[in-house]
DNA sequence: ATAGAATGCTTGTACATACAAATATCCTGT
DNA sequence: ACAGGATATTTGTATGTACAAGCATTCTAT
């Protein structure tokens, strides 16, 4: 009998990487979820939001506020023009991206939705909780990004 | 002039959903890095580590391991399977999963790399820091996970 | 004025992951 | 003993994300 039940196990128990990427997951779905009523998944709804609060932004400052590649943001932008909600319009290598009216009518609900979600990961993790977590891993981003 | 610069800007800064996934994304690229060497990127890794360390493993406990649904673990396990680093062994409804020799043979390359790994983030971020960060990632998994 | 570098965006393609449904097997209560 | 439910795994399909390469445009230094 060496090793039947090792509960936290192994060696990933402890690595960062595997904790980052389980709780993302978890959080991922939680806001899905959250987001559902406004029919985007979160990321989308992410987007929209970004654009709202900029009309006019760039697909590049949209990708760094987003932290996801600019091959991304095209994606994500696609789909939300084919469905309505954002435009886009290009002179020469320049691209603004604007919501729709469709877009803007959807805002509420999405800040509503979003704060349903944060309400729900805060009442089960604690208010302090939550929030030395988005601190710590908006400054760990930042620490990381640097080099 | 209303809002031109705003930095962290927005509503979605302080949300938990979107640090935790601009985080993980980071965490990952960094770990398929460290994994270079071992010819696997990051979840392959850690699926071998599992395997190894308990040979004979089944699907639905590798899965509750390393938290991802059984369809992505049978992918998983298809893909090193393909490669020959891992052995299904199916009776009836049951499989056990079980390291081959090459598999084996990787777990040095891959424990090595996992080092690495570790000391690349902690040398950026702090031992402190890291440790703290796993601590409250790994609570927050389980208190999530519980209702 | 222009050639070459830099920039901004998009496309082709690949990958990790998930959900829902399909199988196949096992268990349980009568 | 067996019908119906429970469980374990796999399959079909979809999604979000990234990288590398491609184009088109703009900038820069001569």
């Amino acid at each position: 009998m060496k090793e039947q039940k090792c509960p936290a196990d192994a060696s990933y128990a402890e690595c960062l990487y595997y904790a980052a990427n389980a709780f993302a997951r978890q959080m991922t779905k939680m806001a899905d979820d959250a987001f559902l009523p406004t029919g985007l998944s979160a990321s989308y709804a992410v987007l929209m939001m970004t654009v709202n609060h900029q009309p006019g932004i760039c697909p590049r400052d949209i990708s760094q506020r987003m932290q996801l590649t600019p091959s991304t943001i095209t994606r994500l932008i696609e789909k939300m023009e084919y469905r309505g909600y954002l435009e886009r319009r290009s002179t020469g290598k320049f691209t603004e991206v604007y919501p729709t009216d469709a877009g803007e009518a959807l805002v509420p609900v999405i800040q509503s939705a979003w704060k349903n979600l944060q309400a729900h990961y805060e009442g089960l993790l604690g208010q302090e909780e939550a929030h030395a977590l988005v601190q710590r891993l908006t400054g760990a981003v930042a620490q990381l990004d640097a080099p």
